[in-house]
DNA sequence: AACGGTACCGGCAACGTTACCGGTTTTCCC
DNA sequence: GGGAAAACCGGTAACGTTGCCGGTACCGTT
């Protein structure tokens, strides 16, 4: 196990100061071009590396951002990697932890990640999550903070995330033009954001063209395709069944075909569906479901590029808001009514 | 910015010195009761937190494990997560870094998480490295490394992986048995392991059935569904064209899926198709695809207990190796004779 | 010859922590 | 009561790096 090299080493061999061989390899000024150019050589040689955690613990940071993320599915494996792709550009390493929905975990990694005295947060919360103290210890310590994605009201803080009104408005008025009448939604645990903002959406479009509300169309389940399956063979037991069903994510949609299936029902003709994520799998299925889609890879561009800005400016005083657009892309499963 | 307490602050409010604080936090010995007792107590109330840098600066390790894989699809995210799961639990902390398959990223994260003085390397190689300079940086620094899924016998190291020969044989054997005559395979890139073996899993099945190796059935393309769906569609317009192909991945099994409905042909009569991997799309699609199934999860954690026995027993002469039985599910895409 | 400026360099301290050594006080035992 | 051991504590150096300050040598100017 020989040690690397350090400044020190390159300075006994050359009979020079550590402080010169210092100012040598960064600082041009203040160095003799001749000294320079042996310490570089000897650099070159020697294959001197920096010790970063040495620079890290003078320069208090560490160049390191920390990352957490409810768990790697499709749209977050994919917004990962925008954050990613932005963070290495700008000479930020990054660490992914997952929560795996888990509030205990989250709470784990947040200390975890400050202890690795990371330089930031990028965060999107889990679904257990409903209190949000070991975030605060974040802000307290005055660490740069992102949240996106799921975000949430209750943490005053930059943000990045889809604009989830629309997108439930967008799904929800499609099946109203397609001409269904009963439209249920399957939406998430009710402590989130980001599904209550699809119910809004949903709520919205109902109300735009005059549709009345029934609480019974509306159920609350985790995000699980088997907890969807179930919740949709209810929905469709009931005596006056939905004709179609909106899902917040495709992993319920998944679940409710498979329960639409299972009853024996015809899509589109019997009943609509519309998902939301648009992941591949969607257009693999028979019949191919319609969903609402939002910029997953760019979204996750978006905000790591927002944490560098919000990095360097470290007082900001109003938190910044991102919201990207959705786009719905209608398939079998929904489309009752051939366009012309 | 109300800076972070140290042990120097401790120190100094109780009037002792910091070795005695330092003492009194860790190593009962040597240190009066009643000062210890102090000495927590204000711990408590400054919520004093040992500064990790300096630590590891210090002790010289940094309790992190830089992660390097191709990318975060199904099987690696769950791989993942047992590594995360298992690494945890030890009281490490996890830098996953994606390759994108990228031969150029790979090198670039391999250096930075050297940079980042991480404890120790897993690692699962990208489609696109042929060369393993960068990797052999790691051993010569004598730091522990562990590769996992796609391993290469060109890097001397503990690896785990499945058994690749055993799940190409079982597809092929499986596909023989249902009496298909013509079976092509897909293979991935001809520098990944991970292809080759399945390969020969392939040709020993062939050969152990007396079935003529017909070299025209043999592909390779890459992992991409599109690649696959091209490469299916080439397969198919031969004169003699096969009757079963069998993927290496589920993603070239779905490529093969919509090349064979764009020729019109039926599964499983006209032709048999087999995959490997096993992911959830693979029972939702029509005809369902049966799979070659590896345990992504296990494997993961499997992984991280390797690398934390290598942490320990730094001089291990011969590299282990682990190796992981893969199941077959037989579905409608393969299955001509129904089980009795 | 005296002075100011510049180019170059080295020493010290500091970031936060712990290992090691040495010192003082107390306790214990014969 | 003397000596040894135990209990307790503080100082120093070190991990690898850089910022700051002070110092020397040389140059050109008056």
């Amino acid at each position: 196990m020989t040690k690397p090299p350090t400044i020190k080493d390159i300075a006994r061999q050359l009979n020079i100061s550590v402080s010169t061989v210092s100012r040598a390899i960064r600082n041009a000024s203040d160095v003799n071009p001749e000294t320079k150019k042996a310490v570089l050589a000897l650099v070159e040689e020697l294959n001197y590396q920096p010790n970063q955690l040495a620079l890290s613990l003078r320069n208090k940071q560490t160049h390191t951002i920390g990352v957490i993320v409810p768990n790697l599915d499709y749209v977050l494996s994919m917004m990962v990697r925008g954050i990613d792709e932005v963070a290495l550009e700008a000479g930020y390493t990054v660490m992914i932890c997952q929560s795996n929905e888990s509030f205990g975990r989250e709470i784990l990694n947040t200390r975890r990640l400050l202890e690795s005295l990371v330089d930031g947060f990028i965060i999107s919360v889990s679904s257990e999550t409903k209190t949000f103290e070991h975030f605060k210890k974040i802000q307290e310590k005055e660490i740069p903070m992102v949240v996106f994605d799921r975000v949430t009201p209750q943490l005053k803080a930059p943000s990045v995330h889809i604009d989830n009104v629309g997108g439930g408005f967008q799904a929800t008025e499609h099946l109203i033009e397609q001409g269904y009448k009963r439209i249920a939604i399957l939406a998430g645990p009710k402590n989130l954001d980001i599904s209550n903002k699809r119910l809004e959406g949903y709520l919205n479009a109902l109300k735009k063209h005059h549709v009345k509300v029934d609480n019974d169309l509306i159920v609350h389940c985790d995000f699980s395709q088997d907890y969807a399956f179930f919740a949709a063979e209810e929905l469709l037991a009931m005596k006056k069944r939905p004709d179609a069903i909106f899902t917040i994510s495709d992993r319920m949609a998944i679940g409710a075909m498979l329960a639409i299936k299972k009853k024996g029902l015809e899509m589109p003709h019997d009943i609509g569906l519309v998902g939301f994520n648009d992941e591949p799998i969607l257009s693999l299925v028979s019949p191919t479901i319609s969903s609402v889609e939002q910029p997953s890879f760019e979204l996750g561009k978006i905000t790591a590029k927002l944490f560098i800005e919000a990095m360097h400016n470290p007082e900001e005083t109003t938190p910044v808001e991102k919201i990207l657009k959705t786009k719905l892309y209608v398939r079998e499963s929904s489309q009752r009514i051939l366009p012309k």
